[in-house]
DNA sequence: GCCAACGTTGGC
DNA sequence: GCCAACGTTGGC
C-alpha cells in the first residue's frame, strides 16, 4: 500500500489551489477509513493522484505526495468550525492528518469518462458506483498507467518512497 | 434536482 | 447486536 488516490471539490480546494500554497493539511476528512489510511497506512513519500470530485468533469487532475507523519487534526478542536468534534481531546485525539505536497499537474486531465474508457484505469475503486470513499489506496499498475495517460513522468523511472519514519 | 450507495445513529 | 431512519457523497 503505497500509492493513493485522495478526492478534493475543487471549488474547495483545487489542484491549482495545491500547486500555489505547495503544502497542505489535509483537514476535515471524518471518515474512520479515509482517516485510518492516513494514520496507519501512509509513509511520507507516498504519492497520491488527486481527484476533483463534484467537479465539471469529474476526474483525476494530477498528483501530490505525503509530506510528513500522521498528526492530529486541528480542526477537530475548534469549537467554532465545521469540523469540531466535542469526543476529541489533545490527549486523545480522534482525527489525524497528514500534509500533502504538490508534485504535478497532469498535462492532459483524465476524466471520469476516460478512465471508465481505459482498460486498465476501468478497474480503479473510483470508477466502480458506489465508492464515496475520499481516501484510498490504488494499484501501483493503475498509478502508474493514469500518470502515463495523463503526461507525467517522474524522469522515466517509477515513484520513489522514502523510507519508513518511526 | 434525482437518486443509488453506504456510513452513522440510536431505540430496543 | 439488530436494524430502521437518517445523512452524506457524488455522478448524472
Amino acid at each position: 500500500m503505497s500509492h493513493w488516490l485522495i478526492k478534493s471539490e475543487p471549488e474547495v480546494f483545487s489542484i491549482a489551489d495545491l500547486a500555489r500554497v505547495r503544502r497542505e493539511p489535509w483537514t476535515g476528512v471524518r471518515n474512520y477509513q479515509a482517516r485510518n489510511f492516513m494514520w496507519k497506512n501512509m509513509l511520507p513519500g507516498h504519492l497520491a493522484l488527486f481527484y476533483h470530485s463534484n467537479a465539471k468533469p469529474p476526474g483525476i487532475v494530477g498528483v501530490a505526495r505525503v509530506g510528513g507523519p500522521p498528526r492530529p487534526d486541528p480542526t477537530q478542536f475548534e469549537p467554532d468550525g465545521d469540523y469540531f468534534d466535542p469526543k476529541a481531546s489533545a490527549a486523545n485525539p480522534r482525527w489525524w492528518l497528514v500534509d500533502f505536497e504538490y508534485v504535478a499537474t497532469f498535462a492532459r486531465p483524465l476524466t471520469l469518462a476516460d478512465l471508465k474508457a481505459d482498460p486498465v484505469l476501468a478497474t480503479m475503486p473510483v470508477c466502480q458506483r458506489g465508492t464515496r470513499l475520499s481516501i484510498h489506496p490504488v494499484a501501483a499498475g493503475h498509478f502508474e498507467r493514469a500518470c502515463q495517460l495523463g503526461g507525467w513522468h517522474d524522469g522515466g523511472r517509477a515513484p520513489q518512497v522514502t523510507a519508513p519514519f518511526l
